[in-house]
DNA sequence: TATTTTATCTACTCATGGGTATATTGATTG
DNA sequence: CAATCAATATACCCATGAGTAGATAAAATA
């Protein structure tokens, strides 16, 4: 253990020499603002539109340094879409894992879609079109879609099954819900006054109605 | 009148000489080709993956011919974009025009929106972010999609005020239901077994479902 | 201390693609 | 028939931007 070597006191005083895992945490730090300053930019005008040398700028270093973090633009963006899905993914399977009835798994698993829809990454996910990527991509990225898409509608058919959501149409109502969710990843403004939360739980209301069984 | 001295039979025998009308009407048609065949290129492959070349070559012409037919890219774009809002103006018109209770009149209406949204002109609409427009183009596209749903907030407001729509958030509900029926933009196939006017129906069923008066 | 590794830069290459200059041909017009 | 105009092509210019080569300097390691 040669990193024993360097100070180690209870007052932890900050000290110059970085351990390995700090060296490890620094880098993942620095690829991680790449992402955060490269998403941003891909969300406010496009991946086309954006260059490496723009996102470069924007962290004040050049371009080089971005690839020796990332192999490629396109690997920059798939992980900007791959953390968005992740998040997705996690609110997924926690709705499924929850107590309640279906539609009150689906109703707490929306909420937190809406408002993934309006963060930087998941906003990523919905505008990025499956035509900018590579064809590897572009499955991987239809599969992981696919199965977010399939938790919503196993949540529906729960739903159905135990009486709290009407007997409608799963796949359409699982695109109706999409696509009014997914929206806000192109009109809501996050310096606007609307925060994510009240979007959210203003059109599952609304989105959910038309699912909602009839008195 | 010189055109006149173009014969003119009853018979109407087709004639290799074109009167200054169908030389006009030759033109409209190249140029609407060109409009066609590039609008399906950009919502295939997106608009800055789609180059003037590969529209050009899949019309068997040649780059500055589509020039000749349009000032530049970005007004190909915009023809197109326009196209699609004529359309949408019109089923709005039309519906704004039309009797029945709000409802019904906002249910007309959303149905040939849905239906547009999946014509190769109005899914370009959908498709086409602000944010690859020149300014004077985005403020004039913002125009005129907000007319577009200023309508839609019409109807349902006249909805509301004789009493055929639930008292909703008018702005919301608004969201909420373009979202719903912009997103076949995305994920329509034309060659799918789904018609438009199907997906449509169901569409608009279960989103409206949330705006109908409970019994 | 010598060597290697990490982080970063400057300065390139090179393909793509928007847009243009200009030639050609055939029809239109005077 | 001459002059013009319309439609099209070939061959180009030039900016942008992805990606790379290679230098440098500092830190880590042996």
């Amino acid at each position: 253990m040669p990193k024993s070597a360097v100070p180690v006191s209870d007052t932890a005083l900050p000290s110059p020499f970085r351990s390995k895992a700090e060296r490890e945490q620094d880098r993942a730090d620095k690829r991680e603002a790449v992402l955060l300053a490269a998403v941003r930019m891909f969300n406010a005008r496009g991946y086309h539109a954006t260059s490496l040398d723009d996102v470069a700028a924007s962290l004040g270093v050049s371009k080089p340094t971005i690839y020796h973090y990332l192999g490629n633009k396109e690997q920059v963006l798939v992980e900007c879409v791959n953390r968005g899905l992740s998040m997705l993914r996690e609110a997924a399977d926690a709705a499924a894992g929850a107590a309640g009835s279906g539609h009150d798994r689906l109703r707490a698993f929306l909420l937190r879609y809406a408002c993934i829809n309006m963060d930087d990454f998941g906003r990523c996910v919905i505008r990025t079109n499956e035509e900018v990527l590579s064809m590897d991509s572009a499955t991987r990225f239809r599969a992981r879609k696919r199965e977010i898409d399939d938790a919503v509608r196993g949540m529906i058919a729960e739903g159905i099954a135990d009486g709290s959501i009407a007997p409608v149409d799963i796949r359409f109502a699982s695109f109706t819900l999409a696509g009014a969710l997914n929206w806000p990843a192109r009109w809501h403004d996050p310096d606007g006054p609307l925060s994510p939360q009240e979007v959210a739980e203003k059109l599952v209301d609304i989105a959910l109605g038309g699912l909602t069984p009839r008195g």
